[in-house]
Formats: C-alpha cells, structure tokens, sequence
DNA sequence: ATATGATATCGAAAATTTCGATAAGGCTTC
DNA sequence: GAAGCCTTATCGAAATTTTCGATATCATAT
C-alpha cells in the first residue's frame, strides 16, 4: 500500500507521545485508526517503526531513522501549504547571468524553467564564460550577476560574492572495484590507483592543491574536458577520480554504474555562489534572482 | 480540505505534461479525478495552480512556485520509502563529543534524541566548552570529535574539519522598526541604530570582522552572553542585532514577534561543521556520527 | 459554421478510512 | 495469584473520500 501523509502524522504522534492511544486523542481519531495506519506504513515500508507493550509504544532504531525522514516531509508539507506562493511575480526588467562549464550544465538548467515561469516579466540572459572572463564582464558592466564557483574567486574588493551551496567531492568508482570493500579509503589507496582527470572549471587546479597538501601525485592516465568521459572511462574502469556530487549521476551513458565514496582525509568542498560587483546596489530583477535561488536551494533539490 | 501525496502527484503530472488528460492517461487513471484533485488543491491553497486554455494547462506563476515545493514533496518521500532504514544500528562503542554554546543549544539538542534512539549502542557524552578548550581536547585526546564553528578554526595541521552547513547572518528588527519599510537595508543603516551584541561563541570576534571590513562600528548599547536576552530586547525596541539563522526564532520569550531582513552587503555566514584530530583514523562510532549529521541534514530540518 | 481537442461537472460506484466494540496481553496492587 | 488497569490488535459495519464514465462546455483551427 501506498504512504500516505496522514500515515506519517499518526507515525509521528505515536512516536512522540510514546502511546497510540494518546496520538489518537491528540489528533482527534479512534486509536484503531492510528493502529491500522502505523500497521500500513510498516507494511510498505517492510520495517518495524515501533515496538509494542503493555506500557505503549517505543521507537525502534529503524523506526528512529524513519521519523526524522517523516517530519521532514511533514514540515516540508507545512511549509508549502502555508507560506504565500507570491504576488510579487510582476517584477519585470532584464538580468545578464554569467555561468561557468560545470554551473551551466549541472545546475542552473534545472532552475531556469522555474524561474522563468515565476517570473515572466523578467527577461534572463544567460551565457557561459571562463571564470576570469565573468569576473571581468562584471566589473566592467557587461554582466549583472555570475552563478559560479566562488573559492577561487579573484578581484577581491571589486567583487562582492555569497556562497549558495557547497558540494562535496568524492571519490567515484566503477562498481566493481577493490578499493569498494575496503572500510576506509585514503588519499594514498586513490593515489596508486589510474586517475582521470577532468579539465573544466579549474578542476585540475582545484585537484592539486589537495594533492599537494598531503605530498601526493595522482597517477593521471587520462586528461578530458568533458564530464560525460569521465563518468564513461570511470564506469569502465579505466581510472577513478574526485569529483563534486553536483555532477556526480550514479549511470555512465553506457547505463554502467559508478559507486562513491569518502576518503578518509576531507578533500575541500565544491562552493557555488552569486557574484555580483561591489558597490553598485543590486538592481531588482537580480535581487529576485537572488532571493530565488536561495529558497529554491532551501526546499530541497 | 487537506493535501494528500496524490493530489501533488496529479498537479506534478499535469504541470509536466502540459495536459491534464496526458496526465491522467500517465497516471493510469481517468481524466475527471486528475481534475477534481487539482481542484481541491488549488482550494485548499486558495491560489490558482494552472491556467486552462483550450490546448491544455501551462502552470502560472504561482503554480511554478508551487511546482518546485510539491516536486521536493514528492522526492523526500520517495527518498524515504526506498532507502533502507539500516541495519548498521549495531555499531557500539563510546563518543566523546565536544559543543560549542551555540551548537549545543540550537543545534545538536535537537538531533540528539535522534542519534540515542538509531545507534542505542553508542554511548555519546556531549560536553559544552569553549572553542579554545575543545580544540586542545581533541588535540591531547580527551575528547574525539567536536561540532563547532568552523571558521575561526585554530591548530590547523593538528586538527582537521569539514563543514556541515552554513548559516546566513541576518538583520534582527523588532516588528515595528521604521527599517523595515525600506526597500533596501545597508549596513551604515545598522549602524545608525542601537544595537545588541551577543558575546558567546565568539560572535562579537566575528561581528568586529565585517563591521571593521567597512569602516563603520555598530552603536552597542547592551553587551550580553545570553541568547534569550538577545531577542527579548530587540522584541522590545531596545536595539537591533545580526546574529545567525541557527539562533533566531521569530519570538521572543514574551511573545513579542522578531524580523529578520537581509542587509545590501553580504555578511559573512556562521560556518558550522565537524572537528576531530588529524592523522589518527576516524573510530567507527565517529565515523556513524559523522554520516548521520550529515544525512540529517540533507533530508531538511 | 463546424470539427476537434481540451477541461469541467455530475451522479453513481468503488475503494479506503474510520469507528466502536471486543479480544488479548502485560504490569501493578492487593 | 488474582483482580484491576493499562496498553495495543482485530473485526465487521458505517462513513467518507476518491474514482469512474458520460456529458457539458469552451476555445481554437480549418
């Protein structure tokens, strides 16, 4: 049978009131109703949430996991259906976006359709430069804003930037590699392993200095520009490599898996933010941009 | 009447499709219950999801508002029902876990319960200290790992660190204060004002940072080391403040209710994340910890 | 005008949820 | 150790909700 969300709000009273009978009162139905739909949930889900006694019910480990899971469905359910879906949508002018490779490809296009249908009044042109060419076009007032990577970022002072989210880096394997058995994979173990590196983005610099940090070199068998090749050449096991979840899909084309995993010793996170020039105040068709990446990153996704 | 999964999943359906009838035929049922769903959900968010037309529905600008929230929904709880709840729960042994006040407090209390119920064999002892403490502990081997901020971290090289989340610094205001007419609030408008600095955690260390950063200084007329005196006095008009989302709530312990507005410049965010001395290898209860926190907070809350 | 393809509406049928009563089982108290 | 009290589980019947299929309505294109 199918969850449901009142399943998962009779899940949550029982769990936190400790008594079936208790949710029941608390929310206004018989306690038979709460016992069949926690049976039913347990049942999609084939795992015990709860066990039962004479004194009431406690959460099972398993059911713990679940809970934290429920709520925040619950709250994410709250959230949609009470806050304001907005009559600010008549904002209107035009917003030059600046992207770079990997922004481009792994993250704005899934937010452009949204926000083009949020806002229609607001004109959204975006291009794909090199790093140093947005940076450049900012300050000389041929783009208004840069979704892109914000580490690296150069022009400090002329540049006013905030991070929106970061992205792990890890490690990806073909799914039938040695190294998946092991309990802990350190720098060294991928060190001795064929690497592939990809080139796009300052990927490489980036890669460098977390290799040279720990005296390493990577065993480079392969330099590509394209993130399709390297899931590909990883899939079939011509190398690993460290890349950002952002780009990370668990098929190659070929539909071959690619697993992933930490290492032992934190490689440096991913950071894409908004950069804008300083000084000038943001116009309002880039402060609507801002604010809504900055939700849309909030609910999930 | 209330949402249910269903409804969403028809709104979601016929967004995509573009037809509602598509979208009942996708959905393997019939085309009038797609209807009557969105219906009764367009009316229990009393907004407009789709515009009708005589080639079929195309999502208004609220609807697309909507879309993005329903879509996270959804995913959460596929994500929910198809992950395993785990039987790694067996994993035991002992946890020395260092906190900073604020983390305590606003952050570990919370998924504390949590961590106790799914891993009932890992003892965790929590202690609150201050961040210079924290950081020798880990370093003499008192304590395994810590949860503290981040950026003002000391030791490199001894410690290592990964961040889990950020969050945003923003502009407290009691709910009558005249800068919240204005369309824009800069910084040299906060310092125009009286202000309250909160002294734990070193938040005033961080506060000097940006103030100094653009030649101004803040009117402080209240130094205090508690959080809850924080938000009564800017409840009450005594002044203003820029503290981190973790800490704010929108009411004081009077019931007096607290804004929150971004200011024009970007204030640097409260960096929060994982400690624990480098070099030695993670003990398998730090390294369940460590993964828990983690997928705790990908999956909201 | 008319044909087409779309959504909306309606009453009836089907499915699901809920109810109330009862059963079964574990504590606590006497 | 038996009674009383608490708990959750189970059952058939009732209520509610969802879904269906047919029909109405409307806008567009020919």
């Amino acid at each position: 049978m199918a969850m449901t969300l009142k399943h998962l709000r009779y899940f949550i009273a029982a769990a936190e009131t400790g008594q079936v009978s208790h949710a029941a009162m608390e929310l206004n139905i018989s306690q038979s109703a709460v016992t069949t739909g926690i049976q039913s949930l347990e049942a999609t889900l084939g795992a015990r949430l709860l066990a039962r006694g004479a004194t009431g019910v406690s959460v099972t480990p398993q059911g713990a996991r679940f809970l934290s899971r429920a709520k925040a469905i619950i709250a994410a359910v709250e959230e949609a259906t009470r806050s304001p879906l907005g009559e600010e949508s008549e904002v209107s002018g035009r917003l030059r976006l600046g992207l770079t490779y990997t922004v481009a490809g792994y993250f704005m296009a899934r937010h452009y359709a949204a926000f083009r249908r949020i806002y229609p009044g607001i004109t959204l042109e975006l291009s794909e430069q090199p790093r140093a060419a947005i940076e450049n076009a900012l300050v000389s007032g041929g783009l208004d804003m840069a979704v892109m990577l914000t580490s690296n970022l150069g022009n400090i002072g002329e540049l006013a930037s905030e991070t929106l989210f970061r992205s792990r880096r890890r490690l990806w394997l073909p799914s039938d590699h040695p190294l998946l058995g092991k309990p802990q994979i350190t720098l060294s173990d991928v060190a001795s392993e064929p690497y592939v590196m990809l080139t796009v983005d300052e990927a490489s610099r980036t890669a460098g200095r977390y290799w040279d940090q720990h005296g390493l070199v990577p065993k480079v068998v392969f330099n590509t520009s394209s993130v399709e090749a390297v899931r590909s050449m990883v899939a079939a096991g011509m190398g690993v490599t460290i890349l950002s979840d952002m780009v990370y899909r668990p098929w190659s084309l070929e539909g071959q898996r690619i697993e992933q995993r930490q290492t032992v010793e934190p490689v440096p996170s991913m950071d894409v933010g908004l950069t804008w020039p300083n000084g000038r105040p943001l116009s309002a068709p880039a402060q609507v941009f801002r604010n809504f990446i900055v939700t849309a990153l909030g609910s999930g996704s």
